[in-house]
DNA sequence: GCCAAATGTAAACGAATGTTTACATAACTG
DNA sequence: CAGTTATGTAAACATTCGTTTACATTTGGC
């Protein structure tokens, strides 16, 4: 059983279990948890449904797989702080009906209030956005709180714009990633 | 079969109808829409199961009837723009970790992307909510953008607090306070 | 080549849920 | 008071879902 191997097999679990997870990112970032079936995601990874449970012990363990390695590379570590707000309206006017195949923390947010894996996405959320965000604010004693509000826009921002999915006329977009520039600047910068 | 009738009967469809809209609220305040069970409501209304689908054509039918009267009496209208940003700021940091009863605005987002009410909820949100609030900004033009974002900004913070349900040290709240109120004048008052 | 382990498949299981049905009891009408 | 309607109850129905089981196929070591 090789992880290592070009050639194409027909039996291959490393592989089966890559198209799982995939597949799965995907289901989860267009469905929360309890809307996407693990037939669902079988079906799309063109594998067996009882593979979900030999290869991750369930439904919960694949979209806990999917999470790996959630943040990936952050933003907010390579830029300075002013250029923040700038950086944050650009990503969140580029979402805006756009169709990404895996969006971690919009499909962090849809599971959020999952009885199963909810506490999950809690934890994630605090320790890997949360507690590695306080760090970069300016040292003025606020940083809890700084970060705390940001973070409650940036996701008011995606629960707006691809959760309850609320029309926006888009021609009025480069005014709207001002507002968001603006808004981000008066929480992180003032 | 009165609907003024003051006296205790032992059948009274008006009276259980009631009974089973109020559980509903609580219930659709605590979990979204396909966490809660009609039995789950039922009960709680000490009221048969199927009279849900007698008196309301099912459960979707129940949890529009929830939201008949949504927003209720909106603090926009009744206060002048400048004092928005306190308002709104005493209201979120006033929900934090409290247990009210029934908070519509909470229960539209918990169940936003349900398949069988998220369109429902959509449509409540912008009509009831967010083309009430454009007439009451600042007339520059902007009033379409300004709007979207302080909605933003209104659910992030419900997500933050009230959904994800993020741990806060309660001996900031005074400090988020202001922060949600700076975080508002920017965007409504700028 | 042979056999054991790894991998994949199909079907069934068990539980939960919204809804419907058949029936029982109370309330109203004449 | 009698009978019809309104209201409430209990049980069954139909569907969906995650999971488990029993079995088939492929792979790799000897």
């Amino acid at each position: 059983m090789g992880t290592s191997d070009t050639t194409k097999r027909k039996y291959d679990a490393d592989e089966t279990r890559a198209r799982l997870v995939v597949a799965a990112q995907q289901a989860f970032t267009k469905a929360k948890f309890e809307d996407v079936s693990v037939r669902d995601i079988a079906s799309a990874a063109s594998a067996n449904v009882a593979l979900v449970n030999r290869y991750f012990g369930g439904k919960q363990g694949l979209f806990e797989a999917s999470f790996a390695d959630f943040p990936g590379d952050s933003p907010f570590e390579a830029l300075p702080i002013t250029q923040w707000p700038a950086m944050l309206a650009d990503m969140m006017v580029g979402k805006v009906g756009s169709d990404v195949r895996f969006d971690p923390l919009l499909a962090l947010l849809r599971s959020a209030q999952s009885p199963m894996v909810g506490a999950y996405v809690r934890d994630l959320i605090q320790h890997r956005l949360l507690l590695r965000l306080e760090p970069l604010l300016p040292k003025d004693g606020h940083e809890s709180v700084r970060s705390r509000v940001l973070l409650a826009f940036i996701l008011g921002v995606d629960v707006t714009e691809r959760m309850v999915n609320l029309p926006f006329d888009s021609s009025k977009l480069s005014e709207l990633k001002d507002a968001y520039q603006r808004a981000i600047a008066s929480i992180v910068l003032t």
